[in-house]
DNA sequence: CAAAAATGTAAAGTATATTTGTCATTAAGT
DNA sequence: ACTTAATGACAAATATACTTTACATTTTTG
């Protein structure tokens, strides 16, 4: 899975820092999700959803392998 | 966060099992879900997105909890 | 350039998702 | 009513998300 978190960070011309604490969840989440290092839960791509005022799938891709 | 699933799959007219191995997941999992018994991950949801072919936030809403 | 802010990463710990196996209950079919 | 299919749920084991702390590197700004 692929995601464009950075350009819609970019968009609302935000940091990492501060999109995690809008969010609730820590710096290092918001990185690591960005570095592709793990995977978020849901409800987290829900937040994130509501706060870029997009659907989840517009910046959360499946790729080939997933 | 609530979801629809049991109504997408009664719209495909598919059992817990069927949609389990369509998507490479357990049955309890699936049930786990259905039942709000834990947040999947972002690649469940997409992989659910595709089969049901209607974005993430149609079946999945986050809640004033959440 | 120098200082400050932002990002990338790692380790250790905790929380939770997911699996497999199993059983009880409910719904559907004959 | 009987049989089978489907669902709900639980326990133990494993995988992985997420936190906190900490530090190095990169980027931005004065």
């Amino acid at each position: 899975m692929k995601n464009t978190i950075k350009v819609e960070r970019a968009i609302l011309d935000i940091t990492q820092d501060e999109l995690a604490k809008e969010i609730g969840v820590s710096r290092q989440t918001i990185n690591s999700i960005e570095k592709n290092r793990y995977v978020p839960s849901t409800v987290l791509a829900l937040k994130l959803s509501k706060l870029f005022g997009k659907p989840v799938n517009d910046f959360f891709v499946l790729e080939d392998q997933d």
